[in-house]
DNA sequence: CGTTCAGTTGACCATGATCAAGAGTGGTGG
DNA sequence: CCACCACTCTTGATCATGGTCAACTGAACG
């Protein structure tokens, strides 16, 4: 299987082979395999490296005054964990693994150098941070103004998408390690409503999920659902499924449907 | 006074006087001004110039299928909305003026040039990217997390820091121009809602809220009642009121307090 | 001077939270 | 191999935060 981190930034900018060799290159110089639940780096500290996701899952979360704690994104694999590194000094939130991670270390001054002789990767890895900014407007919205229904039907969604972006599904299925906690905290909900939400989703049919596993049998079902709308990943190739018949994306050539 | 965009990106980098020259030249090329409640740009356009936005504020926005709105971030004097427009061919949102509004148009190749020129220019645009990612992170914890009055308090303290940070504050006061219903359209509330709540404020002594004026008597007070931690604003310089001293910026040199 | 829009109030309702207890599952060590 | 522990999932009963609907007030502006 090809380099996650390839294949998602390939996904924007078509890449030379030179382009693609010196990713692959990046990834492999030091790696680190981090247990699932530790955290990868906290709110507060300096990093020292960048972070690029090889394998597993992990979450971008903030903790309040008052313990409780919101995940405001996930990394899978082919993800950076921010750029921050390059202009802000702190964290101001932190990353933890859910899964066992596989991740790729970047040294500032590594990454730099690419950036200054890779015009392609550095095109890449803005659009990359851009989409990942437009997510997270996508997530105030679900919180703001979905349903609780819709709003997990949503992060299905969403999650199954970029997956399957990086080539991490099997036909209507995916890996899918968050437990119902996770959910919550994703959600602005609470675990046992989540439960009932989910429950609720099984028994209209719009997912089959046990043992970390998803099944989404009709996703334009679960897009209904949820007033789900692709456009804010900024997928370049959508496919069948995805719909993106529907949402008219003017002017865009489209494949699929 | 000086440019806002200057103020705001001198917040971070110190800037040359070359730099200064630079960006207030960029700023008076081509200004235009906009009708409160116009659009600016509307979700699926394709973005020709950058706004910067000299006077006035602005709100970014999605819209679901439903109708229903949410506001995902305000933009006021010295932001810039979006430097989408060198990655991603599409908005993704849309951005409508709150009050009458004051903006620079900028061509993508006028700032293609300043930015291939002024290092410490592209370093300050970089770094607002990033704190505005991190105010994302933070609506999405405001949302998912807090209570009816401890969001709207936070977006009190939030705004206040930043207009402060561009030197558009007197004292304790500060012009707030939004609507209660712009405040339920990004707090995720009903407007009946956000009234009340508003109300509880007042009585306990937190807000002065009268014809598009905020005062905050006591800005620590505020901060406590709505779990408010001013480091994902990343401020180089906290004033006074802004509690820098409680939250713990390990290692940060601070002034103030 | 009337029209419009923002703010206000009240009555009632519903979504989702809270609290508590129990069932399934997996991993660990005796 | 089994017993135990921890964690995740599940279910039920009750509660509360905030939503909905509707009517009214007041200020701003042409």
């Amino acid at each position: 299987m090809t380099n996650a981190l390839i294949r998602r930034l390939d996904e924007y900018t078509p890449l030379t082979g030179a382009d693609r060799d010196e990713l692959a290159h990046l990834c492999m110089q030091s790696t680190r395999l981090v247990q699932a639940k530790r955290d990868l780096i906290r709110e507060g500290d300096a990093p020292r490296v960048i972070y690029v996701i090889l394998d597993g899952w992990a979450a971008h979360y903030r903790t309040l005054a008052n313990g409780r704690r919101q995940i405001v994104d996930f990394a899978i694999p082919g993800d950076l964990c921010d750029l921050n590194l390059f202009i802000l000094d702190r964290m101001d939130h932190s990353i933890s693994a859910i899964t066992r991670l596989k991740v790729a270390e970047v040294r500032r001054e590594l990454l730099h150098r690419v950036v200054t002789n890779f015009p392609n990767i550095t095109t890449a890895l803005w659009w990359a941070e851009l989409v990942s900014k437009s997510i997270h407007r996508e997530w105030i919205v679900n919180v703001g103004q979905r349903s609780a229904s819709e709003r997990v039907a949503h992060l299905f969604c969403e999650m199954f998408l970029r997956l399957e972006s990086v080539g991490l599904t099997n036909g209507f299925s995916c890996d899918f390690p968050l437990t119902q906690n996770d959910i919550a905290e994703t959600t602005g909900l609470t675990a046992v409503h989540v439960n009932r939400t989910i429950q609720e989703l099984r028994r209209r049919g719009l997912i089959v999920l046990e043992r970390q596993r998803l099944t989404v049998p009709d996703m334009l079902a679960l897009q209904d659902a949820s007033l789900f709308n692709p456009n804010y990943l900024h997928l370049r190739r959508l496919n069948q499924h995805t719909d993106a018949g529907r949402h008219a994306q003017k002017g865009r050539d489209r494949q699929g449907r």
